[in-house]
DNA sequence: GGGTGGATTGAACAGGCGTTTAGTCTTTGA
DNA sequence: TCAAAGACTAAACGCCTGTTCAATCCACCC
């Protein structure tokens, strides 16, 4: 029963959410029959990997290491060997929506907040006039980027070149990150004031979406 | 056979890729047999809904015009009243994958150089390092995060809501981003500063992936 | 030792898919 | 006016899908 759970989370990872339930039984040394007996349907082996996937998630406790870039977790996560076909099958669950892909990004979008929060504390990183709303918008740029990397590029989505293919955007993206959270990106503060000046004060932050 | 793609149009952006023909040409009013008489098959009518597209992107010259943020281009093209299914179809091309995704993508990261050099040249905007590894990073993070944000949402890509869904990205990322871009993220440059030490300047940036 | 229950199988079913084929209808051109 | 050509349809084919069902195997317990 869980070898059958495991080869879905790594035929899913691999193939997308419309891999056959007969391919999967057959990664797993059984019958499609068999499969359907234990988790009653192909939505009940889903909600199975989802349940296992995000609990390995929630028991690590996995952090954004890597200089507020969200990707930072999906890469610690994938570098612990055995977990590679987790974070592939992570990336396929944001890809396709549902319950586990929002409480996935959702948990990355509180760890942003303390790891900001922490920042801030500890005078390394500069407040925000809304800290939840920054922690949200850093994490889904992150994440997002990430994901529009691997759907341009699904040759290289394959579980053993996973953690080559993160390093590799990570050298592309380290230089312009670090320029624009250091620098910045405008010379003046004209199109931050105005704005400033228009719009009041947000109130805890703009609501959850 | 302009009904048939159309339609085709529309229903692979409601419904993705996995849209039936039959679907497809019941949107049309005619039969599935005469899709394929006039496409080929099914990869055929993807590929002319492709090259539609494209044409039409590449043909009104649309420009990142807000804020350096790359999913400006996809707002301006759905606030044209028409086009709201053609950007629906690009952000779900943009999740499969393909040509043109591809070209899709490399067509507005040239855009975003473009704007961002000119930006530089007008003296509103700081220049970079590596001009084009900082177009690539700012497109890359901006659509990506609307394709996570409308993966997340699915009830509300609907082809009549996906405008108010825009703007309602645009005003729950617009301090985040402003602070972001006047202001950057860290207090000090020690992070960039040490990196640019361990790496040699970029000859003429990263390759691109 | 017999039986009870869960694990497991292989075959079959119903439905959807893309595609093929044969044939009809409609339009066009000489 | 007749015929050729393309638009179009209805039905069927083969394949793949998730799922069901009856039967078998195997382990455990009284």
């Amino acid at each position: 029963m869980e070898r059958i759970r495991d080869a879905a989370v790594a035929r899913f990872g691999r193939d997308g959410f419309s891999a056959g339930l007969r391919t999967i039984a057959t990664d797993a040394g059984v019958t499609a029959g068999l499969v359907i007996h234990h988790f009653g349907s192909k939505e009940g082996l889903r909600q199975a990997c989802d349940d296992y996937v995000l609990g390995v998630i929630r028991s690590e406790k996995l952090r954004a290491a890597t200089s507020g870039s969200a990707a930072g977790m999906l890469a610690q996560l994938a570098e612990i060997e055995q977990y590679g076909p987790l974070a592939l099958y992570a990336v396929r669950s944001m890809q396709a929506g549902g319950e586990l892909a929002t409480a996935f990004v959702e948990h990355m979008v509180q760890d942003a907040e303390e790891y900001l929060a922490a920042g801030v504390a500890a005078g390394t990183i500069r407040p925000s006039r809304d800290p939840a709303g920054r922690a949200r918008y850093l994490t889904f740029q992150g994440m997002g980027s990430l994901m529009l990397w691997i759907s341009l590029h699904p040759e290289m989505v394959s579980v053993d070149d996973f953690r080559t293919a993160l390093r590799e955007i990570s050298d592309q993206i380290t230089l312009p990150a670090l320029e624009l959270f250091t620098e910045g990106l405008f010379v003046d503060r004209t199109m931050l004031d105005s704005y400033l000046m228009y719009v009041p004060d947000p109130p805890g932050g703009p609501a959850v979406p």
